[in-house]
DNA sequence: CCTTCAATAT
DNA sequence: TATATTGAAG
């Protein structure tokens, strides 16, 4: 049962793409938490990148990924006029209350929550879960679940097509996201069990690994560097990846293929994580990496774009 | 506490 | 528009 696991993993590790080769823009890259943590202001921004008023209080879960949900910081600073009035508590971590900015679901992204949804099966995809396997820093499990209960939506469409209809259902735009990444088999069919066979895309399982140090050197280093890229990644390469076409899924079309963990989930357990214990990792950045985005040209949103190492 | 879903907000 | 947030239900 963990055989296969090291098996993959090696496949995987020989196809990562040197450090050069990874975005060339990660030299900017720096999430907010670290931005703020470390109070570093983002070039090309002289003031603050953004700060409005929410508040919610929950209690964010002691994750044992300080950096990776944890709100830290805050956005009090600017200016308001509660100066230290109370909002952060002791003072020492400013916000666990942070307003994040709005994820971008780049299809390199989708693609990484896909695969972490194949692998972990029908039972165990949940948010919380698949936020694990993913290990993006900065993704929140309710970006995830967010996600998801889109990308289901998108699933049952997908379904519904081929009966009668005739035809219209689908909303080209949003399904452009989800035509980025072929969707497994597996949530296609429910019956077949993975017992022999399982769907093993190069993931990376990279881990749970604390890598305050790790971020705490990137931070170093890009500490004057922030890179603004707006929402702009229509046409690329990512075209050719096209899948989800009527005509190709004419295959598929003999009725209603199953959706695996679209159909209704009895009860489900949650955790048995599936932790690997990273083998030889060495890989300095084998994580996802964040790019913080000051979108002045949209209205003055910000967006957090999370972009993997290009594998697709 | 967590997930799922529909409705709603930004 | 895409994603976030909320609230009810399980």
């Amino acid at each position: 049962m963990r055989e296969d696991e090291t098996d993959w993993f090696t496949r995987w590790e020989e196809e990562l793409p040197s450090p050069e080769d990874l975005i060339p823009l990660s030299q900017s890259l720096i999430s907010p938490d670290l931005a703020l943590a470390f109070d570093i202001r983002l070039p090309g921004n002289s003031g603050q990148p953004h700060h409005h008023h929410h508040h919610r209080q929950s209690t964010p879960p002691p994750q044992q990924l300080p950096s990776s949900q944890a709100n830290s910081s805050a956005e009090f600073a600017t200016d308001s006029a509660d100066l230290g009035s109370g909002a952060t508590a002791a003072g020492d971590e400013p916000a666990r209350t942070l307003k994040r900015p709005r994820l971008v679901w780049t299809p390199q992204l989708h693609k990484r929550f896909v695969d972490a949804v194949a692998h972990l099966g029908i039972k165990n995809a949940v948010p919380k879960t698949i936020m694990q396997l993913m290990s993006v820093d900065g993704l929140t499990r309710e970006n995830v679940a967010s996600h998801l209960q889109k990308y289901r939506l998108y699933l049952k469409r997908m379904q519904g097509l081929s009966s009668g209809g005739g035809g219209g259902g689908s909303d080209p735009a949003t399904d452009r996201l989800f035509a980025s990444s072929p969707v497994p088999a597996h949530f296609l069919h429910p019956n077949r069990v993975p017992s022999s066979d399982h769907y093993m895309p190069s993931f990376v399982p990279i881990a749970t690994l604390q890598q305050q140090q790790q971020m705490a050197a990137v931070a170093a280093a890009a500490a004057a560097n922030a890179h603004l890229q707006p929402p702009q990644f229509h046409h690329r390469q990512i075209a050719a990846a096209h899948f989800g076409s009527p005509t190709t899924n004419g295959q598929f079309g003999n009725g209603k293929f199953d959706q695996s963990f679209l159909a209704r989930q009895t009860q489900q357990q949650q955790q048995t994580l599936q932790r690997m214990s990273t083998p030889s990792l060495h890989s300095p950045v084998g994580n996802y990496v964040e790019d913080l985005e000051s979108a002045n040209a949209n209205g003055g949103r910000t967006v957090l774009t999370l972009f993997p190492t290009r594998d697709d």
